[in-house]
DNA sequence: TTGTATGCGTTATCAA
DNA sequence: TTGATAACGCATACAA
């Protein structure tokens, strides 16, 4: 155990020699592909010495033989956000069905600065969620690229949710309770999630002259979004019914009105985006429209998978549901 | 672009028959290295080539020659803290000064069930993150280990915080306030960090007779914790001051104390741990043990980078501190 | 039942 | 200025 020559791993062919027996025996044996090749004799001798050496296999040796590596990485914008959990626990779960890891690589630090650099790993395929496809260029560059949760470009197969239907969801929910100033808290992020969003609310008010709808942007923190959303709230116009791009947000929006004095689900109806646990935790329960996150994780690593087998038109987007809590009610009679 | 046949990637060597060149000329250029060795032209030539073809370096036949991958793993129990966003941050930030990407690996699925099929990968090094080297045997098998938030063991190299100062921190303010019933809402989770915070409460509130503490252990959910606390806010002789493991559960104690018309901040102090953004973002703001987690994270790629150099003393724990909020005050005179 | 030989794609040394 | 050549450690076809 001197620490003054360099460290030099023990390899297979060490094994054998000490053994004394061929390499491709000590192969053989350790890949479990010695039944009825090797006697047992020598397989337990080499068994015995590998564990005694402390021989691990040399990953980048064996990949570079076999041409995988067997894992996948899942790129995703911040590991702050739970939903990413969820997309994770669906890919890795089908990806373990096909022999494949998969680790998680976050792209952007939480303080907002520059991506951490790419690991320059070996890499069988990229999952990019919620991100585009260009901003995973560095770490997908040369392996099969899926796209989940973003704009479909021709080329890249993308998974995505019926975020736009989602959207229509909770307006026409509201409007079906008597809304008619409804106010859309957007993330102020340029994520085509947030745009289909955006858009679907846009479409669905275009419709209807009766409507006064409103459009808050705001930073993703819940604490930017209630001091966002305090001015809008005590406005004597203010809107009776709230959507937000995200459960984390309608947090702020309930902290906002509780500061001014109104009840959620009374004065004021609340509606999130994905359903996350907080929105059942929350008093009165967060109304919140439930994307199918494991399940896009899923059908993200099926598809990549499946790019093997040629596989290239894009699924029809994941059905989504609006989850009904306490948060929302009929419009107050002004 | 058939498909009909198996996809065959490009390599140096295809890029060198085109170009017209050697192989070794190709790497060459492509690493740079051909700085008043290989003429503009061919470097032109090369560059232009390989480009063309689409090549991309084949990383396992890269680590295999360089004897090293480049990446180190982050072993994390769960997704769903965004504790572990720092941890990487920190990490990932001084891995970059030493060539090291980082990536991410949940040991649990956030369901409870058994751990995903640990990665194959070529790794140079693993960080275990709040949790016994033991659990990720699996990953860190033959590669430089460190342990981060977790009991030191003999051989391997941990870096800690001084969680059990922060509990003593948060205990003795409660006291110099007056507090005399005291309880510790405690994540029920066989964890190291929070054996240290259950061990320091004990010791004390050991040392004082006229301290009438008492112990919750709670699931991490806020929900959970609420519903555990519920009884314990209503009973007559209610503790007046709150330490909770984790910001998380801190909120789970807010909405039992708001259901139950308890004053956060006056009729009942409450103490989280981590000192997460959330703490800030409630009311009142959650007085907090702040943890270093950027730091541990810094700490722990240090080390791991250190491990070559023979480094195996574990360092000092991490100094903690106290963030003083909204959330307590003196004990209420009954 | 075991050993020999080959090649995966790269980097790096050395010769030309 | 460039090209042969030799590893890196492994898995496997084939020979013995």
């Amino acid at each position: 155990m001197s620490d003054t020559e360099p460290f030099r791993a023990v390899t297979a062919t060490d094994v054998a020699r000490v053994a004394g027996v061929s390499q491709s025996t000590v192969s053989l044996v350790l890949n479990g592909k010695g039944r009825g090749r090797i006697s047992d004799k020598t397989v337990r001798r080499v068994t015995e010495t590998a564990q005694r050496m402390g021989y691990r296999i040399n990953q980048s040796a064996r990949h570079l033989r076999l041409g995988t590596s067997g894992t996948v990485l899942l790129a995703v914008p911040t590991l702050t956000n739970n939903a990413f959990a969820a997309v994770h626990a669906g890919a890795a779960r089908r990806g373990a069905e096909h022999g494949l890891g998969l680790v998680v690589f976050p792209l952007s630090a939480e303080d907002g600065t520059s991506p951490f650099s790419a690991p320059q790993q070996a890499l069988d395929g990229v999952i990019a969620c919620s991100m585009p496809a260009k901003t995973v260029a560095d770490v997908s560059a040369g392996v099969p690229l899926v796209v989940l949760d973003d704009a479909p470009a021709p080329g890249i197969p993308a998974v995505t949710m019926d975020v736009s239907g989602g959207m229509a969801l909770a307006l026409n929910r509201l409007l079906a309770l008597g809304h008619r100033r409804i106010a859309h808290v957007r993330a102020d992020r340029p994520a085509w999630t947030f745009e289909q969003r955006a858009q679907a609310f846009d479409l669905g008010v275009h419709t209807r002259p009766d409507v006064i709808a409103q459009r808050v942007p705001c930073p993703f923190a819940p604490s930017m979004v209630k001091e966002r959303m305090m001015p809008v709230l005590s406005a004597p116009d203010r809107p009776t019914a709230v959507v937000c791009d995200d459960d984390n947000m309608a947090t702020g929006v309930y902290s906002a009105a509780m500061s001014l004095g109104l009840t959620i689900g009374a004065d004021l109806s609340v509606i999130g985006f994905n359903d996350a646990p907080t929105a059942s935790q929350v008093t009165p329960g967060l109304t919140s429209v439930r994307l199918p996150l494991e399940d896009l994780g899923d059908q993200g690593m099926r598809m990549l998978v499946g790019l093997r087998g040629g596989v290239t038109a894009d699924p029809e987007p994941l059905p989504v549901a609006l989850v009904e809590r306490g948060s929302i009610g009929p419009a107050p009679q002004v």
